[in-house]
DNA sequence: TAACACATTCTTGTATACAAGATTGCAACC
DNA sequence: GGTTGCAATCTTGTATACAAGAATGTGTTA
């Protein structure tokens, strides 16, 4: 649906904001602990403060920056407990993903289509790097919208954007490549099998990988990480 | 926890207005398709544009109103897709937290709270009214936040607000009353047995309940109850 | 009466002005 | 050097001004 039916409005300066401190934040130009003023952003996004504050404020609230008391934003720092609690939803959310698809009078297209990207026939068909991250990420959005309820679909959308930082600095090692794939691939076999109960073990199990290796994230890790893409993208804030 | 200790900032007219227009749509003060503007809400509420445009974003996106492009808000119609859709998440979410409340090293305090509340000794000791429906509200919220998953309490709370409107609208037949005695004792006696599958299941059968309770609800009814809160607190909007 | 044209009013979205207070830099002093 | 006092600057929160366009009411015409 691009370019939706009802052009009652164009975007707005402050969605436009939105998005590109979004995007700033999950590309590393903003990294936890940067701090900057309602002006600095307005200068930058040649826009005046108004909306930048109604976007500033919308992330706040999703909790991805801090409002110091006329002193400034800063990018929330991380937070290794919410972080924990968030994979912990995830997996509540996505195990009774499990169970909804198999309850579903007929298993939903989505389900062959992931089939096809994750149980290629061709092995040399697989994708690498930051598609594959990409690809995961979808993965498990669409089995979680494939169960049909919106509520829980935006809800789990919401905590994939908030953890879309730290799993992006896992997703390196090939090992863990091949595994997605076989993991991916099993939980689909379950799911085809209406299987709900092994889908959801392997499911879980899939995501307590992920959310180990995050386990060892640090600030410095990312600072690393927001230094090398500085230096691949020069002229950035 | 009445006035937290770090006082950094006196309550923001902000945060004024979105309570008051938040506590308005509760009373049915503002009822679904109630339309307004800006400025409306700012000369009432004696305050600028400014502040009331960042509650009614805050309360937008909360899915409680919608912004009209150049038109104008508007209090957002039932949408009784939603309204399954947020039961049904509300039914994943607290079994979920079933589950993990016996999974947990000691049983949680609040479990003997909450049993001192439904299993009470004496039977002339129950409450009445509308005081039941808070405190069958506080029974779900305080058993989700048992579970010891801050993020999860949060998107649950969520959910109880989106749902306290319509709920609003049941909890009238005192057989209803009973019933709830009897079903939250029933889930409180399977926690303390430490037996999650039944909690879980007598948690749905209560949950689903009251979804169907909620199921006969129409803009007619609101009206009427609308109308009768006017009638008994006047010189509202 | 019904329908159309036009002008007025109203509405949101954005920009700017102002207020109260936090932060910071610097000079003076021990 | 280390600390204190103070003023200049910066920051958010709120109020107001303006712009583009939607909604509405009125007068005119048939």
């Amino acid at each position: 649906m691009a370019e939706s039916g009802a052009p009652t409005q164009r975007e707005s300066m402050a969605d436009r904001i939105y998005q590109a401190l979004k995007e700033d934040i999950f590309e590393f130009r903003l990294i936890p602990g940067d701090k900057f003023s309602e002006s600095d952003i307005a200068q930058r996004l040649s826009a005046s403060r108004t909306p930048v504050r109604e976007a500033l404020y919308r992330l706040e609230r999703e909790g991805y920056v801090d409002v110091l008391f006329r002193s400034g934003w800063q990018i929330r720092q991380l937070d290794f407990k919410q972080i924990e609690e968030l994979y912990d939803l995830r997996i509540t959310l996505e195990r009774a993903a499990m169970h909804k698809i198999c309850r579903l009078d007929k298993p939903p297209p989505a389900l062959r289509l992931l089939n096809d990207i994750w149980n290629p026939d061709a092995p040399s068909e697989r994708a690498f790097g930051s598609t594959v991250r990409a690809l995961d990420e979808s993965f498990h959005c669409e089995l979680v919208a494939a169960a049909g309820n919106d509520e829980m679909t935006q809800v789990h959308q919401r905590i994939t954007d908030r953890l879309r930082i730290v799993r992006r600095l896992d997703f390196t090692r090939p090992d863990r490549i091949d595994a997605t794939y076989r993991e991916h691939a099993e939980i689909l076999q379950a799911l085809i099998a209406n299987n709900p109960g092994e889908a959801a073990e392997k499911m879980t199990a899939h995501i307590r990988t992920s959310q180990e290796a995050v386990k060892g994230i640090s600030l410095e890790r990312i600072r690393e990480v927001s230094q090398q893409h500085r230096r691949r993208e020069p002229g950035c804030p």
